[in-house]
DNA sequence: CAAACTGGTTTGTATTTCAAACCAAAAAGG
DNA sequence: CCTTTTTGGTTTGAAATACAAACCAGTTTG
């Protein structure tokens, strides 16, 4: 009997979008990072980076904190209860999924 | 230090996608199966299902071949070498994603 | 012989994603 | 000073995706 691929569909896009799980990985381990942080450990453009987490705000994964660092501007991400909550069923779902093929 | 992120932005974009990893997850186990066995086991429609066959055959992923089952017609799907090959490469990537979080 | 069912494909629309253009504030150069 | 460049982002378009609904040819059923 294959893998039991229904479990597939229920994967949270949100976070399947690999950008996005990159993000989110580095947030799951590092309390808070900022923008530029998040722009080298990801690769992303700015404006890629600016749009995914934008859209993990939405959702209520990420909190976007904007502040400065002396009068340049300083945008600061951590992940929520529910981004690491949402992420730890992502990962445990995925993880299943790779056990049983 | 955070995971290898930049490592998931090479993922596989076409087995990426939740439906069409079912699908090659399926056919990694099966040798072949027809068009009607595959939605059931995916949950997809058939409109669906017949799109993300199609990308997969675009991408020499996996082998379509029409035939007929008496005088009712049979679509028979298998995965090609270079799909079973992608999919391999997908896993081990994702699993050492997986591990070192 | 009309209606419904099989086994699909095509079409339309809504989302998503990415890249490029833009912008305000600060720093650097002449 | 005043222009130019750099920093730290956001907004805007255009292209690709993905999904659902409509469609279609052939077959069986009533």
């Amino acid at each position: 009997m294959p893998a039991d691929t229904r479990s597939l569909a229920e994967l949270d896009r949100l976070i399947h979008e690999p950008a996005r799980l990159a993000l989110t990985a580095i947030l799951s381990v590092v309390e808070s990072a900022d923008f530029l942080y998040l722009q080298r450990e990801t690769g992303l453009t700015k404006g890629n980076l600016s749009s995914h987490l934008a859209k993990l705000e939405e959702a209520g994964y990420v909190a976007i904190e904007k502040t400065y660092r002396g009068r340049i501007p300083l945008t600061l991400v951590r992940l929520t209860g529910a981004g690491a909550k949402a992420y730890k069923a992502y990962r445990a779902r995925f993880k299943k999924f790779l056990e049983k093929a």
